[in-house]
DNA sequence: CTGAAAGCGCTTACAG
DNA sequence: CTGAAAGCGCTTACAG
């Protein structure tokens, strides 16, 4: 039966102190290089593995980042753990992942084991019960003990900390903009769970031509119904889809009941997949660069542990991007 | 500046030995109630968190346990994550998270840092680069250091551990003849870069009943010319998707061509997500229970840790599920 | 160049 | 019921 080998073992079997042991496995310049050789390869020989807790229970660090994401089944939320999750392995780091479902009792949970394993920061998209209720107890107690969080996406303004999120809005104003100078008349906005945001831009941009805004609220099924009347009577010639899944759907049920794409109706929607480019008609939309943000999250949080960020919060704005494919007709110049 | 509050600290304040305080705080029978109250009641004003750093180090286990896994974007992993992580949480453990990107070198590192890390166990799926290698050191080097190992969907016959799997290859076989009896005389498998098990299946029921087998190589893109071509000459009503971003880009195709589904082609894939459902039709699949694979993972690896199982490696076979849905005819009896 | 010693923050026999 | 002491496995001043 093997136990895992340590210092003190290899000091034995070594006749050199722990010290010296320790030392040459760093590479600390103090040892003779016959003896770091001769330490190390009798490292190898024995399989030693460094003990990380012992190492930094000394350091007063964990080369740990926590992530706290509402999902991982939002293709969103998969695609930012993604960027995160390389970025990290990248410099050495591991990632300890909690998921919040949305919860605030969840969320909270999570931070409190995060904080017991001494991470030495946090890249957190706050639960939408969070967000509401404005309850961030949680997460103050982190800046007390200076871990810095980092926010991706969704901003907590009750906190001081750093954020990443994107021009969403107004690439959204954009993109509707885009759809009236290709001839749409009637646009509406299908409306998730998620996306309060992304409704400003749609408004903003109605608002703008003087146009009144049409929400449709949709929460696991749209009302299909008032769908299909408004296809009939072609009051409706634009959709912008609060996510990628609302957007299929969408298009499947005009497809499938005889409408064309982009000919009768145009459809963007947000975030960028490769399901909604191997779509027929490829979906336009606005790719919100999840995992950008996720690589620009873990980029941040380090530049403010290793102190090279300015005191107070920084907001880093991401360009989104409007990906014109098929599901739009094209604009008319 | 607030640090961390300590065992010691709160001792000095409450001018008693960190003994009496540490065996407080864990609720130890030997200390008085009041003192138990008097300490948890500083504790709490102290906002004193524990060390788990120091705890672990002691105890030497860590209250983590380690995933790999190929990718988050593929919904069925990032839904057996989901899986994982809850049962993970409900037993108060952390989920130290590392993807391989279906390579063995990132494979490799990660399980290196996990090992460091004092993992109390590991649940992988692992990447087609190990499994066509058969290079697992990596992950014998566990079996030595006595820390578990349960594979998750994928399988490593070169090593002894536990293991989840479901029974696709029979569904798919009954599947397929479910399809025959509704009528298909022409059904392909549409195979990307998974599935390669799954394809068996498909084989084995076109065998039974002597049919010839047509295997449609997908990746990224598909033959779309081809089965096009197909569609025109009513050679091909059934399709058989290896995964479901794969039937849907194949569906929204069919419906785009002016063809039915499933009225002349029926369409039946693998996994179940909410995507598939919402598609118009709504899409047959066979539902390899992602969650519950990653629930019975983690229950595995407890039972293994407890020393609840038998010695030498447990399969558990976990019923996949077809679910019959619109895009296949029904059969007729 | 090598080693003895202290200490990171905790837990747990052991003594009183 | 409370406390002194040892120790988990490492690192790092400090001494030689």
């Amino acid at each position: 039966m093997q136990r895992k080998t340590t210092l003190k073992e290899l000091s034995k079997s070594l006749n050199l102190s722990i010290s010296t042991i320790s030392k040459a496995l760093n590479n600390s310049p103090e040892i003779s290089k016959a003896t770091v050789e001769k330490v190390k390869r009798s490292a190898a020989l024995h399989n030693y593995i460094p003990n990380f807790a012992a190492r930094n229970l000394k350091a007063g660090n964990s080369g740990t980042i926590g992530i706290v994401l509402p999902t991982m089944s939002n293709p969103f939320f998969s695609s930012a753990f993604e960027g995160i999750e390389a970025a990290l392995m990248k410099r050495g780091y591991k990632s300890l992942v909690f998921l919040s479902h949305e919860s605030l009792d969840l969320e909270r949970t999570g931070i409190q084991k995060l904080v017991e394993t001494q991470i030495d920061g946090l890249i957190i998209s706050p639960a939408h019960e969070t967000i509401n209720s404005k309850s961030i107890q949680h997460l103050t107690q982190l800046k007390s003990l200076h871990i810095p969080i980092v926010t991706l996406d969704r901003t907590l303004h009750e906190i001081a900390c750093d954020s990443i999120t994107t021009d969403e809005e107004l690439k959204a104003e954009i993109a509707i903009s885009n759809m009236q100078k290709s001839g749409c008349k009637n646009i509406i906005f299908l409306s998730g769970t998620i996306g309060a945001t992304r409704k400003t831009g749609y408004k903003q941009a109605l608002k703008s031509v003087g146009q009144v805004t049409r929400i449709m609220e949709y929460h696991s099924d749209f009302p299909k119904d008032e769908l299909l009347e408004m296809l009939l009577a072609k009051s409706i010639d634009g959709i912008m889809a609060c996510s990628e899944h609302c957007a299929i759907q969408v298009m499947s049920f005009i497809l499938q009941n005889g409408f064309s794409i982009p000919q009768d109706v145009s459809v963007i929607s947000y975030h960028n997949s490769s399901i909604g480019q191997s779509f027929w008609p490829a979906l336009s939309t606005i790719d919100l660069k999840p995992e950008e943000q996720g690589n620009l999250a873990v980029q941040t949080l380090f530049d403010r542990i290793n102190g090279l960020l300015p005191s107070g919060k920084i907001n880093y704005q991401l360009d989104s991007e409007i990906i014109q494919r098929s599901s739009t007709k094209p604009i008319r110049s």
